[in-house]
DNA sequence: TATGAATGAGCATTCATTCAT
DNA sequence: TATGAATGAATGCTCATTCAT
């Protein structure tokens, strides 16, 4: 049942603005009461919080291949625009909380992609503000942003070998 | 007048997540009743789009030096997160209300750049895609994203002769 | 319009168990929209301590004499039992607030009826409680407490000369 | 297990306000499930009418001195102040259920006062008034009411003798 | 007996918008 | 232009009660 609400919930955040999902609208749509998401979740933002958690574990990329990881990445942002938009939206709402969720999330992957990139932090962030970029866009524009795994792997110089 | 209350809700919507600000908020900080926003603009969503172009005419960087459209950019990211910010929200809503007002300023940002960048119009967007991501990290994660200025041009290959 | 929602306010939690009294109720018996209520008042409890100001102003007993102290104040509590009840209730609130409204209001009271019983202080506060007992008695037992007027009188030694 | 959960019950009503007080709570302080409470008593207001006859019963106070009477009822509204406040707060409800439970207790303890008096209703209940109005300071004001029983008792004119 | 998941009506509060002045 | 009183639908959340197990 709490599977099924989350389940429920992350659909609804990822097809609306974030902002604009309602308990009740939850509710109906993972057909239960309004009391229970509050049985399982003390409030709204703890759901949202779970939510989050419960995606990451889920959707976390086992990958130490750079093509395959960025690759990846951008397919999913294609196929899920909406999903970025509401880890944006919840990051936003833990900074405001004084939390460092988004901190905490981002330095994991850079170590990742650190690692993948021969020790070199400042290229690792500027590929993740790539993705992330293009993410948005996807979100925003619409933009098919597969397309773009190429010309990013050889913007940083793995055009050929890595491939 | 017009003017007192779009200055006063730019700073508004910069400082605090834009959907919690409400229009007795922008009034009071405006020093006018709520009634006169509504006499200028006819509802809260007009105000917001306004503010937007209002924003784009005096911010515009005039620069045909990618350099200086690079530093100066994510400078102002970093001074100006909360605005950052804000431009998004709009542009949401925007792109749930069908308007196409993100997919233009993207446009008018993409033909600039890839004149810039000799007609690379692949590399023009991940360039975008970048500031835009280092951007949304110097609102998400209090980075200072103007160091990366120097490794973004040398990334792109600009490193030496244009600086 | 405020002095209309006070009114009908008023007679609502004189009328119930106070904590049963819903802003939509009150709202109803003054004629106004929810909204209203919240515009004067930014809380119901601040609604409620208002009230209780309000009430304090309206009906502070001026009198310097002790039989007029007593018998007014016992035909008060038998007309209106359900104001006592409501003050009992907003007080309890304020402690639990750590206000100190309650102490205010009792010291007050004790001061003038200090003087009253030249001096005794203990003898004053006996007299605070059994009036508060009374009216109390008057609230939950249905009882015509302005009968007891002049026992209090004998009790307390004045029964000849003060009538 | 019925009398763990009236045990925890009590404490629960004597240490907040009354209405605050949930099932869920109450269930969570006696170490039983909500379910269980239901199981016993029927509703909530059927447990909290238990509580009191349980109350009652096991801190009815037998004697026949007017000056213990006095001073063990003050010492106990010192000691427990809320408990006082949930006695009340069942009154109430019961009054606007049109239950005279409020007017069985009064008359029974107004009886048991008459004969230590020697008859005399009057006294009789203005004493009750003094003691269940000081009950109420001490709840209210967290006034030390134990120091009033000498005060009393020489009040209604008992202050040698019956030391 | 005993559990706790599940319900849903009800609550205080918010807020964009209107409109008489 | 300019005000701010007035509206009311909508929101997150609570809680006594039920019931399948």
């Amino acid at each position: 049942m709490k599977e099924k609400i989350l389940k429920a919930a992350l659909k609804l955040y990822s097809s609306k603005p974030p902002q604009n999902v309602t308990t009740k609208e939850i509710a109906r749509a993972a057909g239960v009461s309004v009391g229970l998401i509050f049985h399982y979740f003390h409030s709204k933002n703890e759901l949202e919080r779970e939510l989050v958690s419960h995606f990451m574990e889920k959707h976390s990329l086992q990958t130490e291949r750079l093509d395959e990881f960025v690759r990846e990445n951008l397919r999913f942002a294609k196929e899920n625009p909406g999903i970025f938009r509401f880890l944006q939206y919840v990051f936003e709402k833990e900074k405001y909380a004084d939390s460092d969720l988004a901190i905490k999330v981002y330095e994991d992957g850079l170590k990742k992609l650190k690692t993948m990139l021969g020790g070199d932090e400042r290229k690792a962030t500027l590929l993740m503000a790539m993705i992330d970029g293009l993410a948005m866009y996807a979100f925003l524009l619409d933009l098919d942003v597969e397309e773009f795994s190429d010309s990013i792997l050889e913007t940083l110089g793995f055009g050929g070998e890595n491939r």
